[in-house]
DNA sequence: TCGATCTCTGAGAACGATTACACAGCCAGT
DNA sequence: ACTGGCTGTGTAATCGTTCTCAGAGATCGA
């Protein structure tokens, strides 16, 4: 590789004056100027960044850890960061925990150990016993999508709240009886907090959802059709699934194709998180959407934020419900009982990406 | 931040002895060794990885550039990757060239200013003006899914030919007369060798797709939706389509619906590029499988090859096709013919992760 | 003509690690 | 007691940048 000084030598100046040539300062003559840029484009000469970095104190990197790189709910916010932090001139360098605690530590560690200018972590659990490792060395830190007890990082999260009163709202004036809920992990905020919104919602309508009807996964695939595969063999089965997130939403409906039941006859199904292709499903899928591109952008802001010395507010933005009649909602039944093969839907199907703008 | 100075002024050692603690040389005494670890301990040290790699000209960090971190093909990938990397102590850092061939080349330019230990690129196009600037850096590459031109770097890719055989030879059997075709960019050798492969083939069956029928997409959402549409307004249109890309497969079905045509009733969807969801529609989507998780794998493991010293063989993968009715074909129709609604699928539905193992 | 001021450039010290080399003890063999 | 071979440790150079500081000319006013 060609260095700083290859280039001084040929230019027949000081690697000082490389660097300022280089960096934009001031002071050098046109002459010398384009003298030494000459140099730079013959031998093809590209700045180290390592070198840059160890001696600047800073990367111009991001560290993402996303929770699990497959649920495509991390993808998008993935690729929100990413280009929020490309406009300001930032790298971003991704993890992924695999909804793992150990796996998610270590990718703290690792990047701290590169030196990233700031942290943005998906938590995949409550517990915060890194979060100490991070404030010791330094490294701004926001939190995004989970929380994590005892820290006092910024947190960009999502308000189901109201969405979640107005599915239980919806299922109950639908006259479901038997709610069943997959729920989130109930050591993950989002986990708890989705079901104890729902559950209090419920309860504001007088409704308790049966302790056997609430089983919890673990925001994967395959937790999510072995909830379903367990309420569905219940004596007293839920007319009703909610899963609390789009991957065992998935597994769910799999699960509920695979013994034949068909929705919203057998049993309807809502999910918590949006995916292009629930709309595209007979009948749609009802979700609740969370706006993702949204809070990568925010969150990348909020750290970028911290970076710069700020004090960043915590941010919380809405998700919202979006009913598409497959939990057999009023109006959407009978306008769909009318049909006989798998029909058009009524509306265009909307996109995740033009709900987040 | 806490430097190794720190370290050995507080164990009272120099600098060197600390270092060979860390590293796990043989010389240090048990005793100094303990002292050296108590000091690290005590100030919570940990390493710089950039002066580090400055000194050892090492990263082990394997740059990764997917053309769309927004395409589960691609996000699965990324994740194969990763998990291959991290087993041989290599971390990825990503970089997203959304398609587009200047931000791949700042990406390729950006990871090899951070000295990646190697390079692996999923092209955004043919053009591959980039590589000569990899290859003068000295850093190795390994190409990912698509081709590029005048490149001599290993390439890990996936043979569809056979897959589309089978494809064409089961679409004229079911007696498609016009089959529509949307293709991937002209200029990716997928988009290419994808579209020319079922030519090919159906040339072999004494078919020839009429021009008209083959449009070329950019293998993103909205444009296979506008293909659709162009597809579907033509006085003669094609009773069958063929996506060359689960993202375009994607826009075309919502283009489908939106303008009420039911498959395969009135028009038949096959699309290359399997996802979870497909078996979930109905009817479920014929596929063409592509191993994804394989494909992330052999490609970490030629790069880590390639830096090792050795000289990896090209690895060529092959797609296969996942037939499921969603064409009208033969058996599937009929039985699903009988069923007035939303019917369960026939079989379990096989899940991308299990056809990769 | 002589400072004073201003502009440009270079020498060299960081940044935080690794490691070649030297050296100080120690023990064994003569 | 002296040599020689170990063993364990420290000194200092090095990686490729940035940046402080100081010096070399040039310009200018008195």
């Amino acid at each position: 590789m060609t260095t700083m000084k290859d280039v001084a030598n040929r230019a027949g100046v000081s690697t000082a004056t490389v660097s300022r040539v280089l960096n934009g300062h001031a002071a050098p003559t046109e002459q010398t100027r384009t003298r030494v840029l000459a140099a730079i484009d013959e031998l093809g000469y590209r700045p180290n960044a390592l070198a840059r970095s160890l001696r600047m104190h800073s990367t111009k990197t991001l560290g993402l850890i996303v929770s699990d790189l497959l649920n495509p709910f991390f993808a998008e916010i993935a690729r929100a960061v990413e280009d929020e932090a490309r406009a300001h001139g930032y790298c971003v360098v991704f993890g992924n925990a695999d909804e793992s605690a150990e796996q998610q530590a270590t990718y703290v560690r690792t990047l701290l150990d590169r030196r990233v200018d700031g942290l943005l972590v998906c938590p995949a659990t409550d517990d915060g016993g890194w979060v100490a490792e991070v404030t010791e060395s330094g490294v701004p830190l926001v939190l995004l999508d989970r929380t994590v007890d005892g820290s006092t990082a910024p947190v960009v999260r999502v308000d189901g709240t109201e969405a979640l009163r107005e599915l239980a709202a919806s299922l109950v004036a639908t006259g479901h009886e038997r709610i069943g809920v997959i729920a989130g992990p109930a050591n993950t905020s989002t986990g708890r907090e989705r079901l104890d919104a729902f559950s209090a919602a419920l309860a504001e309508l007088g409704r308790r959802p049966r302790p056997e009807h609430v089983l919890h996964g673990d925001f994967r695939r395959a937790s999510g059709a072995a909830a379903a595969a367990a309420l569905m063999s219940l004596p007293e089965r839920p007319s009703v699934l909610v899963a609390m997130d789009n991957l065992m939403g998935l597994g769910a409906l799999e699960e509920l194709r695979g013994r034949g039941l068909v929705v919203p006859r057998d049993v309807g199904l809502a999910v918590y998180d949006d995916q292009p292709w629930f709309p595209l499903l007979d009948p749609p899928i009802t979700v609740i959407a969370q706006p993702t591109v949204a809070m990568g952008g925010a969150a990348a802001r909020s750290l970028l934020a911290l970076i710069a010395g700020e004090q960043p507010a915590d941010v919380r933005l809405t998700a919202r419900l979006v009913s598409r009649g497959s939990c057999g909602e009023a109006g959407l039944v009978s306008e769909r009982a009318s049909s006989p093969f798998n029909t058009a839907v009524r509306t265009r199907p909307t996109s995740v990406s033009e709900e987040d703008s």
